[in-house]
DNA sequence: TCTGGGGTCCTAGGACCC
DNA sequence: TCTGGGGTCCTAGGACCC
């Protein structure tokens, strides 16, 4: 029997942000997408001041001005830190730990299943990592994901259960399961729940209790998967070791829109850089190359939206050649006179280095020569972050995104100096 | 003025082959 | 010119997740 425990933490980036600055307790607090467009964290005092999930913030200006919200622009490298060190305390938990998200992880607690309660164990880990992290948690115990997941929105919902949920009766689950709306399962998003919705099912008892047959003809194998996992049957396993991205995307909304393709070039340049640099990092080759450009939805301006695509002859990791690509297909979707909003790159047909098909016709001591050269921009760059880049990136970058209330990097530039060395 | 970014999986339909 | 069926592979698009 497997047990699953799913550990989320609570506002992940507000709780972040908090961190550091204590006088933020108990007051609203929102932190912002890129360009700080949208909240995509909330305090629980801001939720309470009625602010939504992806609300564009333009459009709550007031309520941030009249309670006096505090907004932070999204400061990822702070994160990316403060997360890696949960993480490092959920694994003294379990021998085996999926990182799902930035903010969450499943705990695979199948060696402890002869025990009657795990409840006990789950107030450990949260203790442990308020105490370590200063990052409040909610966990969730059961025998399926889609259950621990079940579990652990119970867990944040309820403030009496302490913010750890376990299912290890029938009678409780059937209770959990009666309570939760649909939408609330772990797979079913807007489309399924208005479909479910106006079958007359509403919570997800409702959902478990349908016959396999029937969902499988009605809709698909992923929603009768979900369906066995609601009952007790667990059907996704746990991933310890992420797989290789088999795509690597790299866009952004620009700060100001963009009308000249010499300056969408370089935003490419700068964004195929980055993917680039993704795929070395996974040790991989790509083969084919997607750009696109795109005016903005929300206006009412003319419209553009186009993109294009070009497959290599040979998989390449070299930011050279990929971003020669990138700006060839650039030339051929660009079109002048439009407002363009967002621009991006993308890398698919991905294939592992050592998995390479040696042509008769690839040149072999160039491929080498251009790894060597990579992995010494990278390795530089690990060192002095942005120190080395191609000259099409160009460096005045007017179209670099907007972060106006952005905190310091408290973990990072700190945690720099000792790697300062030779 | 101002509306995120990065992924995966599944399915339907077209192209192509015998 | 019209008549068939069955299979694979690829791609685009939709749905989901955080």
């Amino acid at each position: 029997m497997t047990t699953f425990a799913l550990c989320d933490c609570n506002s992940f980036y507000v709780s972040c942000e908090r961190l550091f600055r204590p006088d933020l307790h108990g007051k609203p607090v929102i932190v912002g997408s890129n360009n700080d467009g949208c909240a995509v964290a909330r305090s629980p005092e801001a939720k309470a001041l009625g602010i939504k999930m992806g609300e564009p913030i333009f459009k709550i200006k007031d309520i941030i001005k009249r309670y006096g919200v505090t907004v932070f622009s999204s400061n990822y490298t702070l994160y990316a830190a403060i997360s890696h060190r949960v993480m490092s305390t959920l694994e003294q938990f379990s021998p085996a730990v999926e990182v799902y998200s930035i903010d969450e992880a499943f705990l695979d607690l199948s060696h402890l299943a002869f025990i009657d309660s795990l409840k006990n164990y789950g107030f450990e880990i949260k203790s442990k990592v308020a105490k370590e992290c200063g990052i409040p948690i909610c966990i969730g115990i059961a025998e399926t994901k889609t259950l621990a997941k079940l579990a652990n929105h119970a867990a944040k919902q309820y403030p009496k259960t302490g913010g750890v949920v376990e299912i290890n009766s029938e009678k409780i689950r059937e209770r959990l399961l009666k309570c939760m709306p649909i939408d609330e399962v772990w797979g079913v998003g807007r489309k399924l729940t208005k479909k479910l919705q106006a079958l007359g099912i509403t919570t997800a008892y409702e959902l478990a209790n349908l016959p396999e047959k029937y969902i499988r003809q009605q809709f698909n194998v992923v929603l009768e998967r979900t369906v066995r996992e609601l009952n007790g049957e667990s059907c996704i396993e746990l991933e310890e070791h992420a797989p290789a991205k088999k795509q690597i995307i790299s866009s952004r909304s620009f700060s100001k829109r963009i009308t000249d393709q010499a300056e969408l070039a370089e935003s490419i340049s700068s964004y195929m850089s980055r993917a680039a640099e993704k795929l070395r990092q996974q040790h991989s080759r790509a083969q084919q190359v997607n750009v696109f450009i795109r005016t903005s939805p929300f206006s009412d301006t003319p419209q553009y939206n186009c993109g294009g695509s070009f497959s290599l002859p040979h998989p390449t990791s070299d930011t050279r050649v990929l971003v020669h690509v990138a700006k060839g297909i650039l030339d051929t979707i660009y079109k002048p006179g439009y407002l363009y909003a967002k621009a991006g790159v993308m890398l698919a047909n991905i294939s592992e280095l050592s998995f390479d098909q040696a042509d008769l016709f690839t040149p072999e001591i160039d491929t080498s020569k251009s790894q060597q050269l990579m992995t010494v921009v990278d390795q530089i760059n690990r060192r002095f972050p942005k120190a080395l880049f191609l000259a099409s990136t160009g460096t005045n970058q007017g179209w670099q995104m907007a972060r106006q209330h952005l905190s310091p990097n408290y973990m990072t530039d700190w945690a720099e100096i000792p790697l300062v060395r030779l």
